[in-house]
DNA sequence: GTGTTATACGAGCAAACACTCACATTGAAT
DNA sequence: ATTCAATGTGAGTGTTTGCTCGTATAACAC
């Protein structure tokens, strides 16, 4: 692996005509395709080049090297993201715990659900050291969010310390559905680990345990 | 880059002698260190080599490949949590669940703390292809354990599915105390996170949720 | 001693790969 | 029609790095 010498990760250039804009496109749809096909092992700047169309000359009129890329990648995954977050908190504001436990749950299912496999490799797979790291950024805003709503329930919830219950519930929802979703895949679809979840935190929170509903043969979807 | 040509994992020579022993022992301390100081990025075998103080002739004397390395690094490391895991489980056999469930999470707290930053190297920034996934073979011998647990305590446990309980609690355990480890590094001292995540894991298995109990100012540890 | 095997060495090979640069083509404004 | 900036090209360069191989030394057997 040739050392990658330029730090600088903003475009080179910006693109400027449609043909170019199209151009950075290609790339980065290229670039996505690649990683969710191949891994991030078969993710070399020549490669992507290729699978786009366009040469490799054209991949550094717009990208000053191969980090830029990712990030561009990662940034856009996450903004959208967000985007669906953003729409379920303003829709969520005002309503009962529980609800928007259940709703949250939801929320970050269908976040997992966008490009499933796109999702896996960017925060498994690719090192993120040398990027700025924009899963730290996105942790820490989701936590002043969960931190938020809580605050305004908080006669409902029953914890020795607010900020390491939202690191609980923050914690556990992503690791169950960010694995669930590969490794539960029918109960993801089901609705049924997004039941549990919800049952195990608002006992949690509240301590004031449900019992589990039964669950019927999931007509669901 | 060079192409990894073999894909033979298992050593290419045994060690006879006391002289050849040292020399695998010193390649895989040197190995352990360059990662945990360094990280997966400055993983070499001739920066590997010069670490521990042997050429890299001598390396390949012994592995016939980089990933054979990684994975015997990775192999023992397993070894030495799951040697804990099972002297925990044999004194665990016979308790109530819910002091089953507290010695379990002291039990996992115990082997993220045995080298935490290896730990994290070896989970989070060492790529998993071409490498027989260990972790995955370790993830479904956990699963088979904490479901024998749960079978001997069916009666006490309202869950609707008891494979999906099972996914959940090992999975939220897994998150919530390999993150705290660096994120929420004094709750993991203190014990609070441990209490909470006990609360939170007897609550949703029982369906019966406890009230947090007062933690002392953490004269703990 | 002599022969044999285990161990150690490290210069250098071959492939991979990020990235450059000199040149070609396109498009739009004048 | 001419000009010039924007865009596109891909062979080639420099570096990294996994790994080999010819050779040297140490340990052991007899």
């Amino acid at each position: 692996m040739a050392r990658r010498r330029k730090v600088s990760l903003s475009p080179r250039k910006r693109p400027e005509q449609d043909r170019s804009r199209a151009t950075v496109e290609a790339i980065l749809e290229a670039a996505a395709r690649v990683l969710v096909t191949s891994g991030y092992e078969a993710f070399t700047t020549n490669h992507v080049a290729e699978k786009a169309g366009i040469s490799i000359g054209s991949f550094y009129q717009y990208f000053p090297n191969k980090d830029a890329l990712l990030g561009e990648l990662m940034r856009r995954h996450i903004e959208e993201i967000e985007r669906g977050v953003e729409e379920m908190a303003v829709h969520a504001a005002t309503m009962p715990l529980e609800q928007l436990i259940r709703v949250a749950i939801e929320q970050n299912i269908s976040s997992h659900l966008i490009n499933p496999e796109l999702h896996r490799v960017l925060s498994e797979e690719v090192p993120m050291a040398g990027l700025t790291n924009w899963k730290a950024t996105y942790t820490r805003r989701m936590h002043e969010r969960v931190r938020a709503a809580f605050e305004l329930r908080r006669s409902e919830i029953r914890v020795p310390d607010l900020d390491l219950a939202v690191y609980m519930v923050t914690s556990a929802v992503e690791a169950v559905v960010h694995n669930g979703v590969s490794a539960r895949e029918a109960d993801v679809k089901s609705g049924a680990l997004a039941s549990e979840l919800a049952r195990m935190l608002v006992g949690y929170l509240t301590g004031k345990a449900t019992l589990p509903q039964r669950v019927e043969k999931s007509a669901a979807e």
